[in-house]
Parts: C-alpha cells; structure tokens; sequence
DNA sequence: TTTATTAATCGTAATATTGCAATATAATAA
DNA sequence: TTATTATATTGCAATATTACGATTAATAAA
C-alpha cells in the first residue's frame, strides 16, 4: 500500500513522525547542517556542496521549507535559505519530548 | 529512482538519517512510547493497543529491532519487548547534537 | 498427539520517495 | 530585446515503504 494510516494516531504522534521523516534522509541533513554553519546559503552552494543535481538539491529543499524548518528570500536571480529559528525551536520541543522520555524505570523483563 | 545516494554523505549524516527515518512513521512513535510507559510489553498487546494488523507490527518491530532500539525476549509463545537502553542514550547523544545546533548567531538575510 | 496461541515470514498490491533530464520561470546584464 | 544566470517545475524510471492476507514456526495446553 505504501500509504500511512494517519487517522489512527495522535497528531503529536503525527507531527514528531513528520518532522523525522524530512530528517530522513541524508541530503536534508546536511543542507540543514550547512545553513546552520554559514547562517544562509544560496541552492547553487548547496548543489556544488553536496554533489546532487539542483533538481534534486531544489526538491530537498522545498520538502524543508514545506515543513517551516526554513525559509527563503529572493536576492537577485538567486535565492537565500536560512533556517526558520522559530519553528526549528518549536520542533526542538517537539522532538525532546519523544527523545527524554524517561530510561531510569525497571524493565521487567530482556 | 528511490534510492539514496549515501556515499556522498558523511557516516554521521547517514547515521542520523536512519535513526530519523525510523521515527518518520507514527506507528513507531507509537510503539516506542508504549514500550516506555509501561517498560515491557508484547507484541499482542501493540497489536490491539494500535490497531494496525499483526503482521505490520511485527515488521515495524523488526525494523526498530534492526537499529537496535528495541531488544526481544521470548517468553513462552509471546515476545517481551523492550526499550534497548544504552542503545537509545547513544542515539539520543547523536540526534541531540543535530537538533541543538547554535540558532544564535546573525542571519545575513532573510 | 492434537489443538490452541502467539509472533514471524512470505507474497503481493498500492502508494511514496529519490534522482535527474528537460523545460519553464524569473531576474539581471549586455 | 536578447542573452545569461539561478532556481523551480514537470515528467518519468527505479527503488522503497506500507499494509495485510495467507502461511509458517514455535511453544503451551488439553
């Protein structure tokens, strides 16, 4: 089917599952990555950067922004992305919560 | 194409990629946060906790098995499964230093 | 031994993701 | 206006993921 049953599922559930997929894949780590150390970043840095093809890199891009980790302003015929502070805190939130949950219970078994 | 082009990546990137990607389904947000509430638990259990069908939790469970989150004991005909510990704290360690990345520095735009 | 019970595996259909060539769009330069 | 430059979009092929019915395997109970 290839299709997640979403309906059956908190949308906290549904958001942290959200926010891990677009970090799911190894490119769009690392163009957040490369935001975060040169603070912005034109796609035509990012495709010789990273080695895809800009399609590919433009794509990436598009699925992070779709999700507010980043934004873009439009400089001359280039476009400048950064990450979008607010909602990449908000995420952080998110994403903790799930991450802390507590280790120092007894397992009562393995 | 489908397929992911790893070698371009570093092996932290690629790492971080797959432990996100085995949170970018809620079904295994699910599963992990019944694991840590109640510490212990059976795959029946999950199975009508979640209401996904046997054999799709039995594959979500194999594949948080994979990555080592998770470990099973055979306990007469069920399974008990649990939260792999140090394994969790490794991969928090990792994921942490990726979410908590300096926000603070100056945008040059945007 | 036969019959539950429980979870894993197999096979398969439907959908999603990845990557890129080709093309389109938009802004600037000549 | 006509290039040129930079990014976005489209279309498509290859692969991956999700979900589940059917089956298998393994243990327990009768």
């Amino acid at each position: 089917m290839g299709l997640t049953k979403t309906e059956m599922f908190t949308e906290q559930q549904n958001k942290i599952s959200l926010f891990a997929k677009v970090f799911g894949h190894p490119a769009r780590v690392s163009i957040l990555q490369h935001l975060f150390k040169i603070d912005s970043c034109v796609c035509g840095d990012l495709v010789n950067e990273i080695g895809l093809a800009q399609p590919t890199i433009s794509q990436h891009l598009k699925e992070l922004k779709n999700l507010g980790l980043i934004k873009g302003n439009i400089e001359g015929t280039s476009v400048c992305y950064c990450i979008h502070k607010e909602n990449w805190t908000e995420m952080k939130t998110l994403m903790l919560a799930f991450l802390n949950q507590d280790l120092s219970k007894d397992q009562n078994c393995c």
